[in-house]
DNA sequence: GCGTAGTACATAGTAGAGCCAAGTAGCTTC
DNA sequence: GAAGCTACTTGGCTCTACTATGTACTACGC
Protein backbone atom coordinates (compact mmCIF):
# COMPACT_ATOMS: atom_id res chain seq x y z
CA UNK A 1 0.00 0.00 0.00
CA UNK A 2 2.62 2.49 1.18
CA UNK A 3 4.95 1.02 -2.36
CA UNK A 4 4.80 4.02 -4.44
CA UNK A 5 6.66 6.25 -1.59
CA UNK A 6 7.97 3.99 0.82
CA UNK A 7 11.32 4.45 -0.06
CA UNK A 8 11.00 8.07 0.56
CA UNK A 9 9.34 7.33 4.18
CA UNK A 10 12.64 4.61 4.92
CA UNK A 11 14.94 7.57 4.00
CA UNK A 12 14.12 10.10 5.80
CA UNK A 13 13.40 7.63 8.88
CA UNK A 14 17.05 6.38 8.04
CA UNK A 15 18.26 10.01 7.89
CA UNK A 16 16.98 10.71 11.40
CA UNK A 17 18.93 7.50 12.85
CA UNK A 18 22.22 9.22 13.54
CA UNK A 19 21.21 12.32 14.49
CA UNK A 20 18.65 12.00 17.21
CA UNK A 21 20.75 12.08 20.33
CA UNK A 22 22.73 15.13 18.67
CA UNK A 23 19.17 16.58 18.34
CA UNK A 24 18.25 15.52 22.38
CA UNK A 25 21.61 17.16 22.96
CA UNK A 26 21.61 20.06 21.50
CA UNK A 27 17.80 21.28 23.02
CA UNK A 28 18.74 19.86 26.89
CA UNK A 29 22.19 22.10 26.48
CA UNK A 30 20.14 24.94 26.64
CA UNK A 31 17.92 23.95 29.21
CA UNK A 32 16.53 21.08 31.35
CA UNK A 33 14.04 19.36 30.11
CA UNK A 34 11.74 16.32 30.66
CA UNK A 35 11.05 13.81 27.66
CA UNK A 36 7.45 14.70 26.58
CA UNK A 37 8.77 18.46 26.58
CA UNK A 38 11.40 17.53 24.58
CA UNK A 39 9.30 16.16 21.56
CA UNK A 40 7.10 18.55 21.64
CA UNK A 41 10.24 21.20 21.83
CA UNK A 42 12.00 18.88 19.20
CA UNK A 43 8.53 19.46 17.12
CA UNK A 44 7.59 23.45 17.68
CA UNK A 45 11.51 24.57 16.72
CA UNK A 46 11.52 21.50 13.37
CA UNK A 47 8.45 23.50 12.19
CA UNK A 48 6.39 20.02 12.70
CA UNK A 49 9.48 17.78 10.86
CA UNK A 50 10.85 16.19 13.86
CA UNK A 51 7.98 14.14 15.69
CA UNK A 52 9.81 12.06 18.18
CA UNK A 53 7.51 8.43 18.59
CA UNK A 54 7.94 7.26 22.19
CA UNK A 55 9.61 4.02 21.19
CA UNK A 56 11.81 6.22 20.02
CA UNK A 57 12.84 9.17 22.54
CA UNK A 58 12.80 7.08 25.80
CA UNK A 59 15.45 4.68 24.78
CA UNK A 60 17.52 7.32 23.30
CA UNK A 61 17.25 9.25 26.80
CA UNK A 62 18.46 6.46 28.73
CA UNK A 63 21.09 5.43 26.59
CA UNK A 64 22.63 8.98 26.83
CA UNK A 65 22.30 8.54 30.18
CA UNK A 66 24.03 4.88 30.49
CA UNK A 67 26.31 6.88 28.70
CA UNK A 68 27.08 9.59 31.07
CA UNK A 69 26.52 12.35 28.90
CA UNK A 70 22.70 13.61 30.60
CA UNK A 71 21.90 12.66 34.25
CA UNK A 72 18.20 12.85 34.84
CA UNK A 73 16.15 12.80 38.46
CA UNK A 74 12.32 12.63 39.14
CA UNK A 75 10.23 15.79 40.15
CA UNK A 76 6.53 16.24 40.83
CA UNK A 77 4.72 18.33 38.67
CA UNK A 78 1.29 20.63 40.23
CA UNK A 79 -0.31 17.85 38.93
CA UNK A 80 0.89 15.15 40.90
CA UNK A 81 2.50 13.67 37.58
CA UNK A 82 5.85 12.40 37.81
CA UNK A 83 8.12 13.62 35.71
CA UNK A 84 12.01 12.77 34.96
CA UNK A 85 13.91 15.80 34.34
CA UNK A 86 17.00 15.61 32.60
CA UNK A 87 20.49 17.76 32.26
CA UNK A 88 23.51 17.60 29.96
CA UNK A 89 26.58 16.46 31.78
CA UNK A 90 30.02 17.99 31.23
CA UNK A 91 30.77 14.73 29.28
CA UNK A 92 27.88 15.68 27.51
CA UNK A 93 29.13 18.60 26.37
CA UNK A 94 32.23 17.55 24.99
CA UNK A 95 30.56 15.26 22.93
CA UNK A 96 27.73 17.81 21.58
CA UNK A 97 30.55 19.70 20.63
CA UNK A 98 32.11 16.92 18.70
CA UNK A 99 28.93 16.16 17.29
CA UNK A 100 28.02 19.28 15.84
CA UNK A 101 31.67 18.93 14.51
CA UNK A 102 31.00 15.98 12.82
CA UNK A 103 27.73 17.09 11.67
CA UNK A 104 28.92 20.18 9.88
CA UNK A 105 31.69 18.06 8.13
CA UNK A 106 29.31 15.11 7.26
CA UNK A 107 26.62 18.01 5.62
CA UNK A 108 29.88 19.24 3.67
CA UNK A 109 30.88 16.45 2.37
CA UNK A 110 27.48 15.99 1.32
CA UNK A 111 26.92 18.74 -0.43
CA UNK A 112 30.27 18.23 -2.26
CA UNK A 113 28.68 15.05 -4.08
CA UNK A 114 25.30 15.58 -4.48
CA UNK A 115 24.59 18.66 -6.50
CA UNK A 116 21.70 21.14 -5.60
CA UNK A 117 18.07 19.69 -7.18
CA UNK A 118 18.97 23.14 -8.87
CA UNK A 119 21.36 22.20 -11.28
CA UNK A 120 20.15 18.89 -12.73
CA UNK A 121 23.39 17.46 -14.48
CA UNK A 122 21.48 15.33 -16.82
CA UNK A 123 20.04 18.05 -18.67
CA UNK A 124 23.22 17.95 -20.55
CA UNK B 1 39.20 -0.17 23.43
CA UNK B 2 37.34 2.09 21.49
CA UNK B 3 35.53 3.28 24.55
CA UNK B 4 36.24 6.74 24.90
CA UNK B 5 35.32 7.86 21.20
CA UNK B 6 33.08 4.74 20.72
CA UNK B 7 30.08 6.89 20.87
CA UNK B 8 31.27 9.15 17.47
CA UNK B 9 32.18 6.14 15.68
CA UNK B 10 28.13 4.90 16.03
CA UNK B 11 27.27 8.64 14.98
CA UNK B 12 29.50 8.69 12.20
CA UNK B 13 28.00 5.35 10.75
CA UNK B 14 24.42 6.31 12.12
CA UNK B 15 24.69 9.31 9.72
CA UNK B 16 25.63 7.44 7.44
CA UNK B 17 23.34 5.61 7.05
CA UNK B 18 20.65 7.41 5.54
CA UNK B 19 22.23 9.05 2.54
CA UNK B 20 24.13 6.34 1.02
CA UNK B 21 21.65 5.46 -1.44
CA UNK B 22 21.20 9.49 -2.44
CA UNK B 23 25.52 10.02 -2.71
CA UNK B 24 25.32 6.89 -4.86
CA UNK B 25 22.57 7.91 -6.96
CA UNK B 26 23.86 11.78 -7.37
CA UNK B 27 26.95 10.30 -8.51
CA UNK B 28 25.70 7.77 -11.26
CA UNK B 29 23.52 10.61 -12.22
CA UNK B 30 26.52 12.50 -13.45
CA UNK B 31 27.77 9.32 -15.46
CA UNK B 32 27.48 5.91 -15.71
CA UNK B 33 29.98 4.08 -13.33
CA UNK B 34 31.17 0.79 -12.04
CA UNK B 35 31.09 0.04 -8.60
CA UNK B 36 34.52 0.00 -7.49
CA UNK B 37 34.85 3.17 -9.60
CA UNK B 38 32.05 4.55 -7.71
CA UNK B 39 33.73 4.00 -4.71
CA UNK B 40 36.75 5.95 -5.59
CA UNK B 41 35.22 8.77 -7.06
CA UNK B 42 33.21 9.39 -3.73
CA UNK B 43 36.05 9.22 -1.47
CA UNK B 44 37.88 11.52 -3.63
CA UNK B 45 34.90 14.16 -3.82
CA UNK B 46 34.65 13.81 -0.24
CA UNK B 47 38.41 14.74 0.69
CA UNK B 48 38.57 10.62 1.72
CA UNK B 49 35.60 11.47 3.90
CA UNK B 50 33.10 8.62 2.99
CA UNK B 51 34.96 5.46 2.57
CA UNK B 52 32.43 2.73 1.22
CA UNK B 53 33.17 -0.66 2.28
CA UNK B 54 32.34 -3.63 -0.28
CA UNK B 55 29.52 -4.85 2.58
CA UNK B 56 28.04 -1.31 2.32
CA UNK B 57 29.07 -0.54 -1.64
CA UNK B 58 27.24 -3.42 -3.16
CA UNK B 59 23.95 -4.57 -1.58
CA UNK B 60 23.09 -1.12 -1.87
CA UNK B 61 23.69 -1.28 -5.45
CA UNK B 62 21.44 -4.09 -5.68
CA UNK B 63 18.77 -2.47 -3.37
CA UNK B 64 18.68 0.20 -6.16
CA UNK B 65 18.67 -1.93 -8.97
CA UNK B 66 16.06 -4.53 -7.87
CA UNK B 67 13.79 -0.79 -6.58
CA UNK B 68 14.38 -0.02 -10.42
CA UNK B 69 16.06 3.25 -9.46
CA UNK B 70 19.20 2.39 -11.47
CA UNK B 71 20.12 -0.36 -14.04
CA UNK B 72 23.44 -2.51 -14.89
CA UNK B 73 24.80 -4.13 -17.49
CA UNK B 74 28.40 -6.05 -17.68
CA UNK B 75 31.21 -5.47 -19.55
CA UNK B 76 34.36 -6.41 -20.12
CA UNK B 77 37.53 -4.13 -19.86
CA UNK B 78 40.52 -4.18 -22.16
CA UNK B 79 42.48 -5.99 -18.80
CA UNK B 80 39.57 -8.88 -19.10
CA UNK B 81 37.90 -8.11 -15.96
CA UNK B 82 34.37 -8.35 -15.79
CA UNK B 83 32.84 -4.78 -14.95
CA UNK B 84 29.11 -4.37 -13.46
CA UNK B 85 28.20 -0.54 -15.21
CA UNK B 86 25.05 1.49 -13.67
CA UNK B 87 23.05 4.04 -14.50
CA UNK B 88 20.26 5.81 -13.04
CA UNK B 89 16.80 5.19 -14.58
CA UNK B 90 13.59 7.31 -15.08
CA UNK B 91 12.54 6.74 -11.78
CA UNK B 92 15.74 6.93 -10.25
CA UNK B 93 15.78 10.27 -11.34
CA UNK B 94 12.82 11.42 -10.07
CA UNK B 95 13.74 9.47 -6.74
CA UNK B 96 16.90 11.45 -6.51
CA UNK B 97 15.31 14.58 -6.57
CA UNK B 98 12.99 14.05 -3.60
CA UNK B 99 15.70 12.86 -2.18
CA UNK B 100 17.39 15.70 -2.37
CA UNK B 101 14.88 17.80 -1.84
CA UNK B 102 14.44 16.00 1.37
CA UNK B 103 18.00 15.96 2.71
CA UNK B 104 17.87 19.62 2.02
CA UNK B 105 14.25 19.82 4.54
CA UNK B 106 16.55 17.48 6.85
CA UNK B 107 19.68 19.71 7.04
CA UNK B 108 17.62 22.77 8.04
CA UNK B 109 15.24 21.28 10.43
CA UNK B 110 18.64 19.79 12.34
CA UNK B 111 20.10 23.64 12.00
CA UNK B 112 17.13 24.91 13.11
CA UNK B 113 17.62 22.93 16.06
CA UNK B 114 21.11 22.32 16.41
CA UNK B 115 23.23 25.46 17.22
CA UNK B 116 26.34 25.86 15.09
CA UNK B 117 29.68 24.88 18.03
CA UNK B 118 30.22 28.86 18.12
CA UNK B 119 27.99 29.51 19.97
CA UNK B 120 27.37 27.50 22.56
CA UNK B 121 24.40 27.96 24.64
CA UNK B 122 25.76 26.86 28.32
CA UNK B 123 28.64 29.91 28.59
CA UNK B 124 25.74 31.85 29.92
C1' DG C 1 -18.67 6.93 38.74
C1' DC C 2 -17.38 6.00 34.17
C1' DG C 3 -15.47 6.60 29.70
C1' DT C 4 -12.42 9.35 27.11
C1' DA C 5 -8.55 12.17 26.19
C1' DG C 6 -4.15 14.00 27.32
C1' DT C 7 0.20 13.69 29.88
C1' DA C 8 4.32 10.91 30.98
C1' DC C 9 7.20 7.01 31.05
C1' DA C 10 8.61 2.07 29.88
C1' DT C 11 9.65 -2.01 26.96
C1' DA C 12 9.25 -6.20 23.82
C1' DG C 13 9.58 -7.17 19.11
C1' DT C 14 10.66 -5.96 14.25
C1' DA C 15 12.96 -4.09 10.14
C1' DG C 16 16.64 -2.18 7.84
C1' DA C 17 21.35 -0.23 6.96
C1' DG C 18 26.16 -0.52 7.36
C1' DC C 19 30.12 -3.24 8.80
C1' DC C 20 33.33 -7.20 9.23
C1' DA C 21 35.00 -11.10 7.30
C1' DA C 22 35.66 -14.35 4.08
C1' DG C 23 35.38 -15.97 -0.54
C1' DT C 24 35.84 -16.00 -5.84
C1' DA C 25 38.39 -14.58 -9.78
C1' DG C 26 41.35 -12.18 -13.17
C1' DC C 27 45.44 -9.43 -13.92
C1' DT C 28 50.26 -7.55 -12.88
C1' DT C 29 54.75 -7.58 -10.75
C1' DC C 30 58.57 -9.43 -8.63
C1' DG D 1 54.43 -18.76 -7.72
C1' DA D 2 53.40 -15.60 -4.28
C1' DA D 3 51.85 -11.17 -3.38
C1' DG D 4 48.98 -7.46 -4.39
C1' DC D 5 45.59 -4.88 -6.82
C1' DT D 6 41.10 -4.81 -9.09
C1' DA D 7 36.19 -6.20 -8.88
C1' DC D 8 32.19 -8.31 -7.21
C1' DT D 9 29.52 -11.45 -3.80
C1' DT D 10 27.64 -13.14 0.48
C1' DG D 11 26.60 -14.42 5.57
C1' DG D 12 26.33 -12.93 10.01
C1' DC D 13 26.51 -9.18 13.32
C1' DT D 14 25.34 -4.71 15.60
C1' DC D 15 22.89 -0.73 16.18
C1' DT D 16 18.96 2.48 15.72
C1' DA D 17 14.21 3.89 15.00
C1' DC D 18 9.58 2.37 14.79
C1' DT D 19 5.29 -0.13 16.06
C1' DA D 20 2.56 -1.64 19.49
C1' DT D 21 1.33 -2.23 23.99
C1' DG D 22 1.18 -1.37 28.81
C1' DT D 23 1.23 1.39 33.18
C1' DA D 24 -0.48 5.33 35.76
C1' DC D 25 -2.11 9.80 36.87
C1' DT D 26 -5.18 14.01 35.82
C1' DA D 27 -9.11 16.45 33.82
C1' DC D 28 -13.38 16.74 31.56
C1' DG D 29 -18.12 15.55 30.25
C1' DC D 30 -22.08 12.90 30.97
Amino acid sequence: MTTAIHGLDVYRRELLKGSTETLILSLLAEQEMYGYQLAKEMERRSGGYFHLKEGTLYPALHRLERDGLIEGHWELSETGQSRRYYHVSARGMDRLEAMLAEWNTFADAVNRIARPVSVPAYVA
